[in-house]
DNA sequence: AGCGATGCGTTACTTTATTACAATGCGGTT
DNA sequence: AACCGCATTGTAATAAAGTAACGCATCGCT
């Protein structure tokens, strides 16, 4: 996906849309990208990507776990944190540090760590581009002769289709 | 406190200083702030502050509450999180969300919403001007049109005089 | 002195996350 | 097929982080 198309990206996880087709797609993406690694999509990981898939919102490990309890899978947190751990590990899903929630990732193998747009009325979570940002950001520590390996960046604010709603 | 100047506080965070005249400084200045909001530095409040400014590291609440505990305080974590909101609410120290961990602002008044360099070696945390980069992610936001309310910026890396002491 | 607001301390509880260990199941070898 | 080694899943138990609710003390004001 080329970064021009970023902007389209994020109207598009706020704005409404065929979710089925796009979740779909993202599961195909993430089972493609497994199988290349090597790496098993079981039962209760593919769940946990279903279940976060759902919505564009960031769940957290518990509300995770109720549903996989519910659905036959084991009710303890470490069978929930496994399973988010090997999707954040393995580029399908994303970790917000703000939120202590986990949040699907819709374009995986794209930007492994792109910067999130979470907008405090729908809740749901956008990922946009993060290299001009990183940049301006590694740019700032070199200056202080700090180098940057990882860069945790999260907004908070409003996206278009609740701005358009008239929400404040 | 010109921006120019950002460089030199960063690495002055990190490279051995006189910290007994830095932290003594940032004191006086939350105190001054304090005095002209009409806001009370409390005995708990100040004695939080103190601590925070003892290191550049970031502290969680629980270890700071038993600091606090030791010296007479209350010994429940409330004593501790009250204290550390209200210093956070009137800017003199930071929540670090990637950490769940509160360091002491080093420059009341400046720039409240800096973006931190955390050393993964010495772990201590330096404030940078987050101008440019919050720039640039309201930039990129809003091509989605998404409006940026609040940005958290945290960068994991190496600083200057860990990576001067071969640290890789 | 009296009053309201703020602050501090407590108890109790919720939410989030990890450690440790047993059992299962899968792939590859003999 | 029988075997081995390892990843995976499940459990119990516990740690770490954060909040709610409430009473008492203290401050600042009239």
């Amino acid at each position: 996906m080329p970064d021009h198309d970023h902007d389209h990206v994020i109207a598009a996880t706020f704005a409404p849309h065929d979710h089925r087709e796009c979740a779909h797609r993202a599961l195909d993406e993430a089972a493609a990208r497994l199988a290349e690694q090597g790496a098993r999509l079981t039962p209760v990981r593919r769940r946990t990507l279903e279940i976060l898939l759902e919505s564009h919102r960031a769940m957290g490990a518990y509300e995770v776990l109720d549903r996989l309890a519910a659905e036959g899978f084991g009710r303890q947190p470490p069978v929930a944190y496994r399973a988010l751990e090997f999707l954040v590990t393995h580029g399908l899903a994303h970790r917000l540090q703000r939120l202590n929630a986990f949040a699907a990732c819709l374009h995986p193998g794209h930007d492994h760590h792109p910067a999130f747009l979470i907008c405090r009325s729908c809740d749901k979570v956008a990922e946009a581009a993060a290299a001009p940002i990183r940049d301006a950001l590694t740019a700032v520590a070199a200056q202080g002769g700090f180098r940057v390996e990882r860069a945790t960046i999260e907004a908070l604010g409003l996206c278009a289709t609740c701005a358009a709603e008239g929400v404040a």
